[in-house]
DNA sequence: CGCCTATTTGATCTGATTCAAACAATGTGG
DNA sequence: CCACATTGTTTGAATCAGATCAAATAGGCG
């Protein structure tokens, strides 16, 4: 099997343990495999994919942007994820979806994907899973915007990042790689970036972070989670009951 | 086929059409039919369901609580929708599904829909439809939260419902019964209570709406459209190009 | 080294919150 | 069917969290 295509099978796994004959034919998946540059975009509003892409490498955000520079980001990806998996019945897509660093990415046929889950309906569920866990992110986004100050807000998404990245060991102990700007933490929470600056500073002063060269670490993570009221149950990491 | 269950294969059928055979066996699933009255629970976050909900009449909300009565409305839900649908393959709930007046519902348990999604894949490929469009939604309002004014958040909100009741046949004209109060579409936009009161004043003073005793009419929609920068998009009221 | 991007700082402003109280509507029991 | 209680809406005043504007540093990188 492809050696890049184990974050993936780990995370499926997660979701459920797969019989050989479905690693089998997961492994089968035509693949076209690109490199891309950082800030390219890989799909945009409008766009009708007609394949689904899977991030070997890299990071990658989806996001939308209105008139005067305004920006909303929805998500940020990792190794493993499939960010625009929703294209698969969703025929027009709503966002765009780019990438945050260099990256290599597998495309994947939405033919092939949709013959994939009707032979393997474990699999399909497996998916339908995965965009529900991504809704539940979105909702746990809403919760902070809507009724968290901007100092929970900020911790809560760090600790969430922290926790994804450690659960599909990307990350080394506490630290992990994290190529957001402050910009763009801004424009994740609805925030200035200006004030998401002045938030950092203070989680910094408090000793529950730091964060330089783009590696951020949780010094305090008791701490961290108190200040983002971070309940990680919305994750949904939780992989039994699914009959 | 019980006539309460129109609403919900009309909504089907918008997004796919429905062979005789299918029609058949989701008309017989087994029901348990359920009055509920107002502000009733339905599910709550934690919970394990084994079924899901069918709204036949009435409205319901998802939810979520934080400390200190703060409260975060995900969606509004109206006849034919099934609120908790991702309880299928999310078995432990992360949030509140509750009645916003008395209402009719019909449970549904999970067996039944895992055999129905694996013997029809199709019906199952639209209840995952389904909730790709209700993570859209979530996304909008993401959109709404972070990057738009009270008065915009508002008018958006306002335009969604309007227009979604509409396609199912539930509005009268530009007019749509209504029972949220002040209140709650500030919990649903994040705003406090006061602040939404003097929004929909000025949207009333500036003659693009009316609201009184429950029942909501826009009296100027593209005024509302554009006071909302409202782009009915996101809704996927397309229905084509599901190969 | 020099350019470009990202972070930081300070000052000012404002949209929205909070608190408190009055008022209107709705529903309930006698 | 009215009196009363309850819930929802409206008003005003004071306050604040976070935005905006503008300019200064600091990093990264060819």
């Amino acid at each position: 099997m492809h050696p890049d295509f184990l974050p993936f099978i780990r995370k499926l796994e997660g979701l459920f343990p797969l019989s050989d004959e479905e690693k089998q034919s997961l492994a089968e998946l035509p693949l076209q495999v690109r490199g891309l540059r950082a800030d390219q975009d890989i799909v945009r509003e409008g766009d009708r994919p007609s394949q689904c892409c899977l991030l070997l490498e890299g990071f990658a955000y989806r996001y939308k942007l209105l008139d005067e520079g305004r920006r909303q980001i929805f998500s940020v990806h990792i190794a493993g994820d499939m960010p625009d998996l929703l294209s698969l019945h969703l025929p027009i897509m709503d966002h765009n979806l780019g990438t945050l660093t260099p990256s290599r990415v597998a495309f994947i046929p939405h033919q092939s994907l949709r013959a994939l889950t009707r032979r393997h309906p474990r699999i399909g569920e497996a998916f339908w899973r995965d965009t529900l866990v991504d809704a539940a992110v979105f909702r746990e986004w809403m919760v902070g915007m809507g009724r968290r100050s901007a100092y929970s807000r900020v911790a809560h998404l760090l600790c969430e990042l922290v926790l994804r990245m450690q659960v599909v060991g990307l990350a080394q102990g506490t630290a992990v790689q994290l190529p957001l700007t402050q910009e763009m933490v801004g424009d994740a929470l609805g925030l200035s970036a200006v004030h998401t600056n002045r938030v950092l500073q203070r989680l910094r002063g408090e000793g529950l972070i730091t964060w330089q060269s783009k590696v951020l670490t949780v010094e305090d993570w008791d701490g961290l989670r108190r200040a983002g009221e971070f309940d990680p149950a919305y994750l949904h990491f939780d992989r039994d009951a699914v009959a």
